[in-house]
DNA sequence: TTAAACTTGTACCTTTTGACACAAGTGGCT
DNA sequence: AGCCACTTGTGTCAAAAGGTACAAGTTTAA
């Protein structure tokens, strides 16, 4: 299956139509790990779907920064939708993690097709509506749970995503994803080792429970 | 102009096959203040547009609260769109302010007609954007900014929003909206008047600078 | 006009989070 | 083995934020 059918399928996309627009005017793109795919404050021009690989959004400051959620293959393919819709700048960062291919869809078409085919509209839609809410549950956790509740979510999330028990993370990075700092990271996750919640190894932490 | 005819003009409706679909399944009600539109957990069977009043949104806990944003007539019109469009619980509370008049549409309808009128489409899509925009906003800030930049925030929106440099509410109120304790905000607008940012009397809350 | 309810100001203390500093551990690399 | 860069652990201190308590001011309404 080419990385277009898969996209396709993924989508439900069945209009021959809509087909043929997508093939004519997507560009496929195999992107290397760490690569920027949107930067904060710059204009977006594409609207990129990840076939696979891994990409993470992320919002940043000065000195902090704040994960805000990750692109996986497919079902979760929506990368700052919003902003395609107006010509207008990202609010967000978006990097690959590992090595990600891409389809990439000039803005303009977006908006069109939306309007024009069916499943595009359910696409699109449903890209806000999930994105929305995610982000809204983020929101609720930042201004409602400390930061020791939000590390431990954050592994758990992450073991949930990788299905492992084992998550691969320096401290640093954990600090980074969460919006903290480095020293706060290592006595929370210390706290819950002597709690027996996790095991810590060097760049490694495992969840126990 | 009647309310749906402000309505229309608003969201620059021209179809006629949507006005009178409008007309068909639209509901105008007038509510008091301090109503609540949509709860917290509980199913959306509205989409609730604004046309005059104005509608507070946020989300809480058990004993706190955040403000996500306010509903003002027409120009912001939307009540939590996301979760119209499937069938699902909300996720924050929506209550009147004043007394405020609203169109409701059955959910049904609202995503069928974003498929078949095109200006529901831009409104619906419009909307997603807005609130997304501002809820990615509103979370960076949660996460960078401390509490005192954050009062001082939303005393200049506040003040933005009514017109005026003066701001009705009270230490409580303003504590609630901002996710922080009234301690917190008496201590933070002390500092805030010794500095002749602001002066400070009785539920008023005068900008200076 | 007086009591009750609500609002504001603040002192004191605790907890949470963050900053700085430094020791110790780990994983390559030569 | 020895070195280097990076990572982890932790103690100390400071700042931010929250909790408790209470005094004093304002409004409302009986």
């Amino acid at each position: 299956m080419t990385e277009f059918e898969q996209l396709f399928k993924g989508l439900n996309i069945v209009e021959e139509k809509l087909k043929e627009h997508i093939l004519k005017e997507g560009i496929l793109q195999t992107v290397p790990k760490d690569t920027f795919i949107v930067e904060q404050d710059k204009y977006i021009k594409w609207l990129a779907i990840v076939i696979s690989g891994k990409v993470r959004v992320w919002q940043e400051n000065e000195d902090r920064q704040i994960l805000l959620y990750y692109v996986n293959p497919i079902q979760t393919c929506v990368l700052s939708l919003s902003a395609t819709f107006r010509d207008c700048k990202s609010l967000v960062h978006a990097k690959t993690e590992i090595e990600t291919t891409i389809i990439k869809i000039p803005v303009r078409f977006v908006s069109e097709w939306s309007f024009t085919f069916k499943s595009w509209n359910t696409f699109t839609t449903n890209s806000f509506i999930i994105s929305y809410e995610d982000l809204l549950l983020s929101y609720k956790d930042l201004a409602f749970k400390k930061i020791n509740e939000r590390v431990i979510d954050y592994l758990r999330s992450e073991a949930n995503r990788n299905n492992s028990s084992i998550i691969h993370i320096s401290h640093q990075q954990l600090a980074k994803e969460v919006g903290t700092t480095r020293e706060v990271v290592s006595k929370i996750l210390k706290q819950y080792e002597s709690d027996r919640i996790v095991k810590l190894q060097f760049k490694k932490i495992e969840l126990l429970s």
